[in-house]
DNA sequence: CAGATATGTCAACATGGCTGACGTAAAATC
DNA sequence: GATTTTACGTCAGCCATGTTGACATATCTG
């Protein structure tokens, strides 16, 4: 019998590749986020605040379903994040126009600065990242990371993360 | 003056392009914490049991206080979690031979049988992302992954997630 | 006008972070 | 051998962020 350690087991193999591509994922959002909670922390604000203000800049106008959608959480939840958000000055609601119903989500000026001041350590981290692995490596993490998200999503993903 | 659409400005693409892939990895963190969610909390778990089962499986005998680095926790955070899966037979804790202190953890069959379905389905969603984007984005995901993890952490990562 | 839709709100609860304080056993050091 | 440090556990209380369920209001649509 050959040595067990050069007998190659591709299944094994398989599985350790797996394994290692779960805790990459793992270990980058730790500190992917890290940073950003640590700055939000000082306002007082926590993920969740981040996350609205994330899209509400990304999309000017949104309407609160739309946030609850991108966010999946309940509308109680978002309700608390967003009235915190509007009583402290960051984000404002307008009434729809065609439908007067919706409230449209917006940055205030002050809104945009926070958006700014995070999103700032946030693009940095990445773009050294993609600076360090090279454009080829940059397309291989958007199509696997695509790969990742509920196929029935990935159609909406794509057109919302491209579409200004 | 050019036309505006035509004009080409790195810096504006540059930010952009930074901002889908944050956005990506928002999306498939989301995914992919939503399976293993769902499973774990039929037992009245939640993700916090999952990520203390995932590394006990993956380094049976790891201490306490590995453990607490991986997971960036406090102690009582992790205890908590920690003193569940043992009083529900998930977990079973050794006294170290070399340092009699340390209380070293290992899964119960129990345990292994919950972890195995768990991450049956993690690894399911991944190897399905790794088949349709190839080898070679696969070698790009992990690079730029790797990247956006702390500078000081990098190195204990990798020898972590290689070593067996 | 009736019903559906977009949003808000109240209340109660669970999970999983946190801090601070204190305790015990074992190892390491002086 | 006494003292200090280390590894771990535990109690208590707080906060952020998720959940469910029920109900209210304004507005749109058929």
């Amino acid at each position: 019998m050959a040595d067990v350690k050069s007998s190659i087991n591709p299944l094994f193999l398989r599985e350790e590749e797996l394994r290692q591509g779960i805790e990459l994922l793992f270990y980058a959002y730790r500190d992917f986020t890290g940073e950003p909670d640590s700055i939000l922390a000082e306002y007082g604000f926590g993920r969740a605040h981040h996350r609205a203000i994330h899209f509400i800049n990304r999309d000017p106008g949104m309407t609160v379903a739309a946030l609850l959608t991108i966010l999946r959480i309940t509308k109680q939840s978002l309700s608390r994040v967003l009235s915190q958000l509007v009583e402290e000055g960051y984000v404002e609601q307008k009434k729809g126009v065609r439908d007067r119903r919706q409230r449209l989500l917006y940055l205030t000026e002050k809104g945009r600065e926070l958006e700014r001041r995070v999103s700032e350590k946030q693009r940095a981290r990445v773009a050294k990242a993609y600076q360090e692995a090279g454009a080829e490596a940059v397309e291989g993490y958007r199509k696997v990371l695509l790969g990742l998200i509920d196929e029935t999503d990935r159609a909406t993903v794509l057109k919302s993360i491209q579409n200004r």
